[in-house]
RNA sequence: GGGGGGAUACCAGAGUGGUCAAAUGGGGCAGACUGUAAAUCUGUUGGCGAAGCCUUCGGAGGUUCGAAUCCUCCUCCCCCCA
């Protein structure tokens, strides 16, 4: 199956110039996707692209990663509503400098003929002059045709800067350059670029009359309507500092079962005929929910390591599995660590607990679980409390009876939210 | 420059002198059901406490026994006319 074709079996594209497909099975060429270098690591966002790029490095053509190091300095005002902050010139590059090792675990840098290349687009802009940009750039497109994206046309009402309408030729030049210097014909992004990148093709073909193509994905949306990859807490980041392994395997692992069947196409590369029996399986025992376990545990052992990935399991089971609040007791201080690692903990003193405390005491203002009071007993009331695994149904004493390993208390705030209180 | 409308809790949006900590919907949180799903249903959604009290309706003052509600000024937003 070629590149456009498997995509396609994938639902990963929304948009594609015409020609693309044909160019792609006649010949290798280089292709690129930008990513804005707005935080130090890459969140579930992103990952679409990265899988674009694996696509087509799979299918033995050159990815390219364009850090926005320029762009980004700008400000990309496509479909937004307000201005961009501008990054500094020193963040942008401390988080280039995350992001590029998170793309390694993705893609190969070191083939021969095809490997992955991380650039950087304030390489080849720094030095360009106003002038020289204005004069050998901007001759060729028409602020006509600039103004005629659907992708400023919100900023048009309600006001834009000269600074962020000028992105558009930007991120045009950035394809311009690559195509030049890099044989780079496509670029691929998620279809909010699709306007970025047509201006960019249009540049090629107006400066040297080459001919270059586009790709976008559709976005990734949720079944529920709500936005993909955001949580009550925020992003699901790759990094493991920002977004515990735990965290992240739950993620995909709680996807209802229509992101999922969509997902596991998106973000696994299981082959076609797996994929299918995986879906069979799945319809007839949906509470296995074998697909939400496969893409989660893809995607874990792949930026996290099958390690964290075996540890991320044992925390599963004991946090979700039949185990008991004896079995909590049972754990030894080691595993108890590894299990929570990365939920929320909460240091006490040892003196407030010494001669019992009540339980919304402790919880609201010598560890700050919960914000108040009020919050904590309406919790209690309706029995979305635990303690230890216990059901706590009134405002118990606590005292160092509580304590696991003489050391910890685990809160647990309904199903799912886990506090670990560690007392000192 | 003239005229009009508006700003209410996370959001949307009722309320136009006391019965208003403020309808309703959405969202959030929890419970039930289940599969750690979806849908559904229930409860809850300013703070502290047992009753009750305290701080909230753009900001600052004022009228009144009593103001989200009336008056004055200020800030911001929208619309119409010039």
């Amino acid at each position: 199956m070629g590149f456009v074709e498997t995509l396609r079996w994938r639902g990963m594209i929304q948009d594609i110039m015409p020609g693309t497909e044909e160019l792609l099975k006649k010949e290798k060429v280089a292709a690129y996707v930008g990513i804005d270098p707005t935080a130090d690591s890459l969140h579930i966002g992103h990952l679409v692209s990265i899988m674009l790029l694996k696509h087509l490095q799979l299918h033995g053509h050159k990815p390219l990663i364009v850090m926005g190091g320029a762009t980004s300095m700008i400000g990309d005002p496509s479909f937004k509503s307000d201005e961009r902050k501008l990054l500094t010139r020193e963040t942008i590059e401390y988080n280039s400098s995350c992001i590029k090792k998170q793309f390694s675990l993705f893609l190969d840098f070191d083939s021969s003929d095809n490997a992955a290349e991380l650039l950087n687009n304030y390489d080849w802009t720094k030095d360009y002059t106003f002038l020289n940009f204005i004069r050998d750039i901007g001759k060729h497109i028409s602020v006509n045709y600039m103004m005629a994206k659907d992708s400023v046309k919100k900023r048009l009402e309600t006001g834009i800067s000269f600074t962020e309408f000028s992105y558009q030729l930007l991120q045009a030049f950035d394809y311009l350059h690559l195509y030049q210097h890099k044989n780079c014909r496509l670029q691929m992004g998620g279809s909010d670029q699709w306007g970025n990148i047509t201006t960019g093709t249009e540049l090629i073909r107006r400066v040297c009359g080459g001919e270059a193509y586009a790709l976008t994905c559709p976005l990734i949306t949720k079944s529920d309507g709500g936005k993909f990859g955001k949580t009550e807490s925020g992003n699901i980041w790759l990094d493991s500092q920002k977004t515990s392994a735990y965290a992240f395997y739950q993620f995909w692992l709680n996807c209802s079962d229509e992101d999922a069947k969509k997902f596991i196409r998106i973000f696994t590369l299981l082959p076609q005929e797996e994929i299918i029996q995986l879906e069979k399986e799945h319809e007839q025992a949906p509470h296995l929910r074998i697909l939400q376990k496969t893409i989660a545990t893809e995607l874990t052992i792949c930026v996290h390591s099958l390690n964290t990935y075996n540890k991320v399991l044992e925390a599963t089971e004991i946090l979700f599995g039949k185990s008991t609040a004896d079995a909590l007791a049972n754990l030894s201080e080691e595993m108890f660590l590894s299990v929570f690692e990365g939920v929320p903990t909460f240091n006490v003193a040892r003196s407030a607990i010494e001669n019992t405390i009540n339980i919304v005491d402790l919880l609201v203002e010598k560890a700050n679980v919960f914000s108040s009071k009020g919050e904590l007993r309406r919790l209690i009331k309706e029995g979305g409390l635990f303690v230890n695994k216990n059901k706590v149904l009134e405002e118990i004493l606590v005292n160092q009876d509580y304590l696991l390993n003489n050391k910890y208390i685990l809160i647990q705030k309904g199903k799912k939210n886990y506090y670990v209180i560690i007392v000192s």
